[in-house]
DNA sequence: AATGAATGAGGATTCATTCAT
DNA sequence: TATGAATGAATCCTCATTCAT
């Protein structure tokens, strides 16, 4: 994004002269905007997303936002880029602490994931689950799903659980099917509807197995 | 819909004098509006539809386009209900002519029979695949959803082929799942990518399968 | 323009319904935001003319302002052009009343008809002399111009005023230094400075009889 | 202009700091600033400069404009009188290298020497004689102009070419309108319409020619 | 002197919808 | 019923200019 963090080490324990500098608190504000977009997003959906809303908002003018951001688009897509990063940042850290890997731990462990983060990060559920209708945000989200796929794959591959018919198309169908089924599931409930949850991991998993190797389907030697 | 006019029938006997009576011109010019609405969604999109360009297109009056519809969503809807029930049609008649029914076969004979309308209706692509953007539509969507769900259960309990466990939820999920295949499959290719959905009758069959009976499955006795 | 004025003729007498039909209705209100953007350009200059003040100014919603002009650029063609038929009328009335047609006359008198119309309409004078900024409006004046030019050249020739040699683009070179003539007149002067208008009447005079047959330099036979 | 520096002599001796002394930065940066304005002038017209774009263009802060020029019309200001600055040099310049003075030499060889300026400056044409809108602008070049005329009125006087009876008026008419000549042959011609500057030669000679001694005439005793 | 950041004040145009007739 | 006309309410975005540092 345009705003870099200025290093803001201070080992000799010096004093600074301005509590705030003018970098850190472009940062500050990108991040302010940013936060009211999402709630206001998460109040009327994307599409009644408007700059002057996040602006108002915000408590900054207009005219500040296209400061921070070259239009409107580009405010919904930080925002998205922003939750996804967490996403994959979640599915890293989950899938670490997996002990036995096999095709139905790891779909679990990721949709689980992701679900943490679509819990921590609402308005998330808003633009990328619901409000796919802004053509920027989607072909990010489809953007990042590949790579999650291609991610996963390659997890699958090198942990021996796939055979290699399993092709990145086909991954690629899990994630976003998987992403129906919490679409679905938010729908129905503000927290995801865990029956539906539940049978979508069942759902992609029964899928998925159709490609697994024996250790993917947890055979034990 | 909002054509429903009231009885004309003229006890007195008198002549109607207009040889097309009103209540089928206006069935017409409905159509014709729908038409043209289809037309342009395809064209520029759901977003970008907008009440001129659909009166302007029909040649008809933009006050008067309120003669027939409530609002701009109500356009929308009727398309959408139109179309919906070419689908529901579709599927009536590809399940009659199936003969070995299995849950592998109820669910290709129904994805195929929703993949013929996509293409015989490309607006319905734009509006209920793509641009699921407008509420109304949505909700339209899913509750037309729930009931082939519900068909579709009713049909594979009657049939034998699905355990009592197998419930309206899971039959919706299944069904909301075969939509997003679609919608995958259309943003890929604009007759829909075969891959993708014949690897999306798989999954949603695998998913069903779980819940199969021995019939279901296509064991023979 | 969009609105025509509709038949008001009443021979019988009768009363009409309305006092004010809708065409008639429509006609006055683009007459009358005329008026106001002419009476705006005036005060501040075409450069500051904003839709916002116009329809501010006229009692006019801005959203109306789109019913009867495409945009602002039409609005401002709509005032030149008003203005230049009112000048070209008083052109081929002053003309109509010369006795002794020479080089001379013809461009005296058409110089003071045009003095006449810019008396008459004083936002002509900053819309079409001053603010030629606007390329639309440069470029009808520039076009109307060349009518002029092309009217008058026709007149001589045909009063036998002027030899062969005088072309076209000389003809408009004489139009256009009288408009400039005008504009440093008007500069000066709100009524437009009188000497300066004589020597450009002389100036344009001087040039034309460079291409005068004798009887345009009034020689009697 | 605005890069008007206190002296800095230094009675104390001592050396300055760096080598190219302040003044002299600013000094170029006001040309590097100008010669980009006039190449964005060029391109897109007086009416589309933005400070933005001439900073930007420039590679200097938008807010460092504001160090060399009080406002945006201040830039125009300084780019319309370094080019009149460097017409009254070639004005200078050719009439020197005049042997025959007469009036018709006088406009010629002062049309010329225009010419020869809005040749090499094409930002000039668009700010002064296409681009009139900017007020300022405006009014600097009607100073320069009576400045032309004052100047040529007395070296026609002087040179004893012109009775008495031309007035500076006069003159000043005759300057302007061969600014609108020159306008309407750039704007026929990027190179300006020769046919059309050799028709205002004549234009303006002949208007003058009236005010002519004999020996501004030409005539040889 | 230099500049990154901030902003007040608009700018043109669009749109769904409603009346009056 | 039909419709030409009217409009309130927004929309996104730009720009010249000014601070604070």
């Amino acid at each position: 994004m345009s705003v870099e963090r200025v290093n803001e080490d201070r080992r000799d324990g010096s004093r600074p002269r301005r509590r705030v500098p003018t970098q850190e608190r472009s940062r500050r504000r990108v991040e302010h905007i940013l936060d009211t977009a999402a709630r206001l997003v998460v109040q009327k959906g994307v599409e009644d997303l408007t700059t002057r809303d996040i602006a108002f908002g915000a408590g900054v003018p207009v005219a500040s936002l296209y400061q921070y951001f070259a239009d409107k688009e580009a405010v919904l897509l930080a925002l998205a880029a922003r939750d996804m990063a967490d996403m994959d940042a979640q599915v890293v850290e989950d899938l670490a602490g997996v002990t036995d890997l096999t095709v139905a731990t790891l779909v679990r462990t990721t949709m689980r994931a992701f679900l943490t983060v679509y819990h921590r990060r609402r308005a998330f559920v808003e633009i990328y689950l619901r409000g796919r209708s802004n053509a920027a945000v989607n072909q990010f989200g489809r953007e990042h799903n590949v790579g999650i796929a291609r991610t996963l794959l390659e997890y699958a591959g090198a942990a021996g659980l796939a055979r290699p018919e399993l092709t990145l198309d086909m991954a690629l169908l899990a994630v976003e099917v998987g992403d129906r089924v919490f679409q679905l599931a938010f729908e129905r409930d503000p927290d995801g509807d865990p029956v539906l949850i539940e049978e979508g991991i069942a759902m992609v998993t029964a899928y998925l197995e159709r490609y697994a190797t024996p250790a993917g389907l947890g055979a034990t030697p």
